[in-house]
DNA sequence: TTTCAGTCAATACA
DNA sequence: TGTATTGACTGAAA
């Protein structure tokens, strides 16, 4: 118990293959260590043999792969077996079932938990030098205690005397004479590994030491399994104590009132219609098996971080006087390089790493790869990450250990070469620091395999029949054979928890195949405009809809599968969440069968409405789980104020056109405005900040989404001195742009102003536009080639006419996806500027360009936008150059103190403009790059 | 704290 | 009814 010998442990992160004895706890020396190997082997056999005929591990048709070796019960975490297993185990709700055959399932599952918990440990003693468990082998400690624990208890009520049977006395049941001690064992290790709490994150740097567990035990560690056995005590069944994973805003004592599971655990993989609904009301044997399912399969609580487990960050143990020593003179920068580019190969985030590894925040392991100080003016505290990471480094495996946490990748699927079965993996020996990215990606092919065999079987819900069958590998054409894939289940392990439902009621497209995950990782190149056109056609040829296809295929809305289809990124400006739905959409193709499934699907719902309607209006139909509708789920689950009534909808402002060119001005003028800005739009325009805010964040992402198709599109870049915002110049500029607008489509257009600009700025800018008198193809035509040349604020200085990016910015999101979008980064501009923006750097040229057909000889381009100018905008933006700003000022007072009642009306006139629906809301602002 | 990436879903439109 | 647009929102990154 005391002989976690530190020096041992202090070097298993440089030592990454050895010491056995390091890991593991008290009693799981080597020696022991083969004693339980066998033990665990005699566990499983005898479970094995206990399967009588009555038990039903084959009479589900799904649960084929049951009959394999009891190993096999170590599960492929994203197997579906917890779903099969529980389906299996709901047979025995029944309570005719003789209390022996009781006892021995319960046995048998302990058995199961048992043998897993030596596999584990003896994975970690092979497989985990660093110290650490693998992230998803390892169960939380409390859990496989209280597990145990309960299920003892359930035995002891089972058993007359109420005595917590000794397994092996009992009948049917082999003699086990080392369980209970293996049991003590595990107990025990989970002890010594409470220091992570839940578990979730992990130590991967460093092995855990007895400081480790002295330092890393809060108080509300110490007080869980008092807690648990308090609870246990008072409670009628021990299964119906053990805790789900806190999900975020749970308490981890607090009442579980709100929580939808209760105290019923929920394995994570199971989706919610199918076993989560059962939980609660679960009889003991069924929350047994959930128990166990849980425990037994992959952790699917990954290590995605609620708030509540990102409370408990890791504490890691400090840095021994021999690392010091050790490592005595580091290079930060290389090594901080080096970290750098395996976090972004593997694209593991900064929080993961930080927290695992470093034990920091991600603010702080941003600030340290971005500023390392250089190792001798760093203090001893200063050189602990860096030590840290360059045990990272050093350690062969840690990269896969947090792909896998943060992908929810089972480790040993990362680093096996194949022939997976389900028993823990002996991870190859890699080479050096980072293993191959050729081996990630050759793995990655042997994962879409795998995928197959364990994940066809796995539809849960009424999804499951899209799950294609079982060994199919079809290439699409046009796809190379590594990109042959199958069609996973969507649902078989929870997703980040999207953002209007607590996880266990979220729809079941959220639930996603960490598989997805990994070939989103490892797949180095998908052509997604391929994809799209492919999909498209199909979808057309088959009359399938985005909606259904959107929810069945990719778990996204209409919406965001119409962004998908017709502006599709481009595969490396992907991240691995956005690549998602490109995997999908080509396992989805790979599919025989997949118009099949999808026109069954769209009968499905056909029907299913049709007898909605038919059973009558005023049902709520809300309730109806088995809806496919996702918003319904949504809807149902959404947290906050509702009422049971059907909540308000989410009402969206609708700008006004007025508004519209006023953002696109201000946009121009500045891209990243202030928060002063912000507020003297939101006043003038009678908007919230917030709107504000979404507008210009959306701008820029669609400005920059909408380029060229594998071309990087930069969104106004922040130059390094644009003046600040102008409030005079702004209201200058829009009035006269609203005249310009009023001009056209009173089909004026070439007919001088009647006054000043300035002039007009200073009236009703509302007023003064027209509205509604512009057809809207009209307002398109016009819209587009808009000369919106602006007076300059500075002189022209030298060749920096395009000093102001105002014309460079006019464009909109809508201006580029007629395919002739113009935009070229502007060089950088003038060092001279303002410290508040970066230099513009050239990105990329508009093939187009070449073509003179498209390129007006006017046409100026500034700041990556290409603008008209006419001779008579010049003359006018000269003249407005001269305006003195201050009368302005005077007789129009810079908005923040204005307020929307102001006299002067801001430009929110939706109202008065019944028809602001016009076609020119959605195309006028299709300006010329 | 701000920005980005991804997404939802209300709304418009064909 | 299906698709496109776009305001709003969230989590992650900087």
């Amino acid at each position: 118990m005391k002989n976690t010998n530190l020096s041992k442990r202090g070097g298993a992160g440089r030592v990454p293959v050895g010491s056995k004895e390091g890991n593991m706890g008290p009693g799981f020396g080597r020696g022991e260590g083969e004693g339980d190997e066998r033990l665990a082997h005699i566990l499983t056999e005898a479970s094995h043999l206990m399967k009588t005929p009555s038990q039903p591990n084959n009479d589900d048709s799904r649960s084929n792969d049951d009959s394999n070796s009891p190993r096999t019960q170590c599960l492929s975490p994203f197997s579906n077996k917890d779903s099969s297993q529980n389906r299996r185990l709901k047979k025995y709700e029944n309570d005719d079932i003789p209390q022996e055959k009781v006892v021995r399932i319960y046995q048998e599952e302990l058995a199961k938990i048992m043998t897993r918990r030596v596999d584990d440990m003896r994975h970690n003693r092979d497989g985990f030098p660093g110290g650490g468990m693998p992230p998803h082998m390892e169960r939380p400690p409390e859990d496989l205690r209280m597990a145990l624990e309960a299920y003892h208890r359930e035995l002891a009520k089972i058993q007359p005397g109420g005595n917590i049977p000794n397994l092996h006395n009992l009948p049917g049941m082999p003699p086990f004479p080392n369980l209970l001690a293996l049991q003590q064992q595990a107990m025990q290790q989970a002890q010594n590994q409470h220091i992570n709490g839940s578990g979730a994150i992990q130590d991967l740097s460093l092995p855990k030491d007895k400081n480790a567990k002295i330092n890393g035990i809060t108080d509300s560690d110490k007080d869980k399994p008092m807690d648990a056995e308090e609870a246990i005590r008072h409670a009628g069944s021990a299964f119906s104590l053990v805790r789900p994973k806190l999900e975020p805003g749970q308490q981890s004592t607090g009442s579980s009132a709100s929580s939808p599971l209760g105290n019923a655990i929920l394995p994570p993989a199971i989706t919610p219609n199918e076993d989560y609904n059962n939980s609660a009301a679960a009889s003991p044997l069924q929350r047994m098996a959930s128990i166990t399912n849980s425990l037994i399969s992959q952790p699917t609580n990954p290590t995605h971080h609620t708030p509540a487990q990102r409370s408990m960050k890791a504490v890691l143990p400090p840095i021994t006087q021999q690392q010091f020593d050790l490592f005595n003179n580091l290079n930060t920068e290389d090594i901080v390089r080096r970290v750098k580019e395996a976090l972004s190969q593997y694209s593991i985030s900064q929080r993961l790493f930080g927290e695992s590894v470093l034990g920091l925040s991600q603010g702080s392991v941003s600030d340290l790869l971005a500023r390392p100080k250089p190792w001798h003016m760093l203090t001893q505290k200063g050189r602990e990450p860096f030590i840290r990471m360059k045990m990272f480094l050093e350690d062969d495996h840690a990269v896969h250990k947090l792909v896998a946490s943060q992908y929810k990748i089972a480790p040993e699927k990362l680093m096996r070469t194949g022939n997976y079965s389900g028993a823990p993996p002996c991870p190859p020996n890699m080479n050096k620091p980072m293993p191959p990215t050729q081996k990630m990606i050759s793995d990655a092919t042997s994962l879409l395999s795998k995928m197959q065999q364990e994940q066809l079987l796995g539809g849960h819900g009424h999804l499951a029949h899209l799950a294609p069958p079982a060994g199919l590998l079809l290439t699409p054409p046009g796809f190379p054979p590594h990109h042959a894939v199958t069609l996973p289940p969507l649902d078989v392990k929870e997703r980040k928890p999207p953002t209007h439902a607590p996880p266990a009621m979220r729809p079941l497209h959220q639930h996603i195949s960490p598989s997805v995950y990994e070939m989103a990782a490892l797949t180095q190149d998908l052509d997604t405009q391929t994809i799209t056109t492919k999909i498209k056609e199909a979808l057309l040829a088959n009359n399938i809809g985005q909606k259904i296809f959107g929810e069945a295929v990719l778990g996204l809305s209409q919406g965001s599968v119409s962004e998908l289809l017709s502006k599709p990124k481009p595969w490396h400006m992907l991240s691995i969440k956005g690549r998602e739905p490109f995997i999908r959409m080509q396992l989805w193709l790979s599919d025989a069968h997949n118009i099949d499934r999808l026109q069954a699907l769209k009968n499905e719902r056909r029907e299913a409405n049709k007898r909605r309607r038919s059973s009558g209006p005023g049902q709520d139909n809300s309730s109806d789980t088995s809806s496919n509708d996702t918003s319904e789920f949504y809807h149902s689950s959404s947290p906050g104020p509702t009422t049971g009534a059907p909540s308000a909808k989410k009402q969206r402002v609708l700008f006004s056109e007025e508004q519209k060119e006023a953002l696109r001005l201000a946009f121009a003028l500045d891209p990243y405005p202030n928060m002063p800005t912000i507020e003297f739009l939101a006043a003038e325009l009678g908007l919230s900040t917030r709107t504000i805010t979404n507008w210009f964040h959306n701008h820029r992402m669609r400005l920059k989404q909408q380029a060229p198709h594998g071309l990087p599109a930069e969104p106004p870049a922040r130059e390094q001195a644009a003046a600040p915002f102008d409030p005079v110049q702004f209201r200058l500029l829009l009035n006269q742009r609203l005249l310009e607008l009023q001009k056209e489509r009173m089909g004026l257009a070439g007919v001088p102003l009647p006054y000043p600009p300035y002039f007009a700025a200073n009236s009703n800018l509302a007023a003064l536009i027209g509205r509604g008198l512009l057809p809207p193809d009209e307002a398109k035509d016009q819209a587009s080639g808009l000369d919106l040349s602006m007076p300059l604020k500075r002189e022209p200085d030298g060749d920096d006419f395009e000093d102001d990016d105002v014309e460079s910015n006019l464009g909109s999101e809508d201006s580029m996806d007629d395919g002739e979008s113009k935009t070229e980064p502007k060089a950088a501009s003038t060092p001279a500027r303002s410290s508040r923006r970066k230099p513009a750097a050239p990105q990329w040229v508009n093939p187009d360009w070449q073509d003179e057909k498209k390129r007006n000889p006017d046409e100026v381009i500034i700041n990556g936008v290409c603008v008209m100018r006419s001779d008579d905008f010049r003359r006018e933006a000269e003249e407005t150059v001269r305006v003195e700003p201050s009368p302005a000022r005077e007789a129009s007072p810079p908005a923040p103190a204005r307020t929307p009642l102001s006299p002067r009306a801001p430009l929110t006139s939706p109202d008065v403009l019944p028809d602001d629906k016009i076609k020119a809301e959605a195309d006028d602002d299709r300006w010329e790059y």
